[in-house]
RNA sequence: GGUCGCGUGGCCGAGUGGUUAGGCAGAGCUCUGCAAAAGCUUCCACAGCAGUUCGAAUCUGCUCGCGACCUCCA
């Protein structure tokens, strides 16, 4: 696609819907933080990496040159603010009595798999925290020869109320003012190495019982939560970059103080574009790994947890976080996922009607339905253009599939509508539902044939009029998930709705 | 307590000043060996109150209810 569509995103920072301008016109660069693997993901996370997965899809098709970094946060987690925080991957390891890395390991691997049941595309480059600690020291000391961080006992901190006083800037991200962050900070334990509450560690000192720890300037320790971000988006993808995303949790403190940390070490505003995608709950209440809500994919797709009475396939679960806006809440219940099962393999069973569907000759076109179907794939485009709204381009989907299904059981004239919007809808359909949906049949292509050629015995039966073994072979097929379609004009099976 | 957001039909969920969102469920019809699938038709709505406006689900104010962040969190 030579000529871009104007595309609007929702920039956090200015709440404001803002017209997508890349830095370089042909080039984006998005960091979007990642997990961290001291435990397995839940839905939550996934919602994150999946919201974030589609504007990836999308800036893609429509032409960008996308460089999307996606961070693996191995280390540095603080257990608490306190001067005996503990290294939440340590404290992991030390659990299960594992070497650090191998937990690391562990749930990297889980997370990998889960992206790819759900058809996640993996990220340009998947940097690691422990595989950047020079860099990150090397920002800390910068910052601390610019006077804005500050060594005390072997850890360093940066010091807000000074980069405020240069800056003026700090809250602005999540709309704080810091005479009432002040206000409202509660007295944490081991505050006292701090010259403000609201400094953050850059560097924390290990103490002898750390068994995840660096040599540095001042001394054995390891890097706090912020830098790393900071650490690698600059690295990877330049001082100032385009789009920085994240789950709505991570506003404050978190980007807040990444934004603070470029900002001190590059004197360049680092991001244009702050996206957040919003919770997933669970009755109403965010899903959180501390919380106790947490439901894991496997959990979903087995069936196999209390609030569910069935497994429900990683495409649904897609399909299901697609028709909601990536900034609205989404709430998660056996009845929204049944409802989104059915509407799922919907449009599954129309595109794969649509691969098989040609016109012979175009008679008398409907004019109507011409011009509908045209309009259909403009609003589902225009719906993605718009802050990639999802739910608008599934409900266009859902439109366009009414007449395919009626063409496909002749049910209407397929040579009634143009051999160009044919084509065109054939294309839209594909390319919306596939490549920037990333929706596709997770069925076995085994599987498919032996079906197809069951479907064949079926046929057979039917013309020889033996409905006991017609009854049967449908019955084997709903038993599989899948459905007979005896039309006037053909037999064909589809995925049971 | 501070800051911010939300409340849409039986359920999920788009939409932000006038025009059918969409899905699931329900009702009816067509088709069929019987069904299913599919199509067609149809029912059901914008938390409450007041205001602005020719006109509000959409803007303003208040009330009620829910949630998020302020501490690790996608």
């Amino acid at each position: 696609m030579n000529t871009k569509p104007e595309i609007f995103v929702y920039n956090t920072l200015t709440d404001k819907k803002e017209k997508f301008e890349p830095i370089h016109p042909t080039h984006v660069g998005m960091y979007v933080c990642g997990p961290t693997v001291y435990n397995d993901v839940h839905l939550g996370n996934c919602r994150t990496f999946t919201s974030f997965d589609i504007i990836y899809r999308y800036l893609t098709f429509c032409g960008y040159k996308v460089r999307y970094v996606r961070n693996i946060t191995d280390v540095g987690h603080l257990v608490d603010d306190a001067d005996e925080g503990e290294d939440k991957i340590a404290k992991k390891a030390k659990l299960e009595n594992l070497e650090p890395m191998e937990v690391v390991q562990r749930y990297t691997n889980g997370f990998h798999d889960v992206m790819k049941q759900l058809n996640n595309i993996s990220p340009s480059i998947e940097p690691s925290a422990t595989g950047h600690i020079v860099e990150q020291i090397a920002m800390v000391q910068s910052l601390i020869t610019k006077g804005l961080a500050y060594e005390v006992n072997g850890s360093v901190y940066f010091d807000v109320l000074k980069y405020n006083e240069i800056k003026g800037d700090y809250g602005k991200l999540s709309g704080r003012v810091l005479e009432d962050l002040y206000a409202n900070t509660r007295d944490l334990d081991g505050q006292n190495e701090k010259r403000n509450s609201l400094d953050f560690a850059l560097w924390k000192k290990a103490l002898p019982e750390h068994i995840m720890r660096w040599t540095s300037p001042w001394g054995d320790g390891f890097p706090g939560w912020h830098i790393e971000c900071s650490v690698m988006s600059s690295k990877y993808l330049g001082e100032t970059f385009d789009i920085h995303g994240g789950g709505m949790d991570l506003k404050f403190p978190h980007h807040e103080c990444e934004i603070a940390q470029s900002t001190a070490s590059f004197d360049k505003i680092p991001v244009k574009y702050w996206l957040h995608a919003n919770m997933l709950t669970v009755n109403g209440a965010r899903m959180g790994k501390s919380k106790g809500n947490a439901i894991l994919p496997a959990q979903l797709f087995e069936g196999t947890h209390e609030l569910l009475d069935k497994g429900y396939s990683p495409m649904v679960l897609r399909f299901m976080m697609l028709q909601t806006h990536y900034r609205s809440t989404m709430d998660i219940s056996k009845e929204a996922l049944l409802a989104c099962a059915k509407g799922f393999n919907k449009l599954l069973n129309t595109y794969k009607i649509l691969q098989k569907l040609s016109q012979t000759e175009v008679k008398e076109i409907n004019q109507k339905l011409d011009e509908e179907l045209n309009q259909n794939i403009e609003k589902a485009f225009e719906g993605m253009n718009d802050d990639f709204n999802t739910g608008i381009a599934i409900s266009q989907l859902f439109n366009i599939s009414k007449p395919i299904n009626a063409f496909f059981n002749q049910q209407a004239d397929i040579n009634t509508i143009s051999a160009k919007t044919f084509e065109r809808v054939k294309t839209a359909y594909s390319a919306l539902f596939t490549d920037i949906l990333g929706l596709i049949d997770e069925a076995d292509e085994n599987f498919k044939a032996l079906a197809t050629e069951m479907l064949e015995i079926y046929k057979k039966a039917k013309e020889e009029k033996q409905y006991d073994k017609v009854d049967a072979i449908r019955s084997i097929f709903k038993s599989k998930g899948l459905v007979i379609k005896d039309m006037k004009t053909g037999i064909d099976w589809g995925y049971e709705e």
